[in-house]
DNA sequence: TATTATTTTGCAACATTGTTGCATTTGAAC
DNA sequence: GTTCAAATGCAACAATGTTGCAAAATAATA
């Protein structure tokens, strides 16, 4: 077992159960996005449907992971780099989603441009998804 | 009703049904982005779920409109600044989800700063999704 | 305009995805 | 080990999305 899921879970004040502690393993291993679907297959019948569910929540309201927009209602999730403060607003991000094997990718060392907006708006937050074609599938 | 409605279906060689119709209208008054739930309200008992579903789909194939990525499994749409050219592929752009409110504008005359992604990546389509506080809601 | 061919719709049935309440189980604290 | 708090699993449900097919509406043709 990883030895940072102890850790992480112990720091964020959760309980050490073992789907949380399976669930993370599964997004320190991959080192990918993973869909709510991706995650209930890996694990077979081991939890229930709603302790994915659940877990997740968790975890993104404790910025472990963050959510990834997407286009096809299939929200997917990653770890944020060093866990994101507490309350988390994960400031800028860069995704990439491989139109042809559905990889995505978090990209955390490129940077986001600055993104000028209307005065009105008001930005707390700018996520950047790119799409095409991945290094291994081109 | 709006005159370029009739047109746009003509263009796209679309046969001119009332739901289509209406659900265009509803684009070009509203010039915000949609949800198919909004589309379901605002018509009431009107369409079938399956004929908006259906409806929403062909607008997209044809380019009327674009699907906005979201990180809650809520997909918005809006129209395509003068009809992408078929099959689509609408390169660079810019939305802004407000927090408050939920409204999601569609900045086509913001410019989407190039993102400069590491070898191996071959990037079709770059979306910019910023959030934060819209100027009505501040 | 009437007739035929094509397209679109609505319905029904179904599959998938997400949510909630509550009893049971598990983990943490003592 | 016992007690308390938290997390899980189950069941039931709600919401969302999909498919096939008959009926209806639209387009094309005479």
């Amino acid at each position: 077992m990883h030895p940072r899921i102890v850790d992480t879970l112990k720091r964020n004040q959760l309980s050490i159960t073992d789907s949380r502690k399976k669930i993370l393993e599964m997004f320190l291993q991959r080192k990918g996005a993973l869909a709510h679907a991706d995650i209930e297959q890996q694990s077979g019948e081991e939890f229930d449907r709603v302790t994915i569910y659940r877990t997740l929540q968790t975890f993104v309201e404790k910025g472990i992971i963050h959510t990834i927009p997407s286009a096809d209602n299939s929200v997917r999730y990653a770890l944020c780099k060093d866990d994101c403060s507490e309350g988390h607003h994960h400031d800028n991000h860069v995704h990439f989603m491989c139109d042809h094997c559905g990889t995505t990718y978090c990209l955390d060392h490129v940077t986001v441009p600055a993104v000028v907006l209307p005065s009105g708006f008001k930005v707390t937050q700018v996520d950047v998804v790119a799409s095409g074609t991945c290094m291994k599938c081109q």
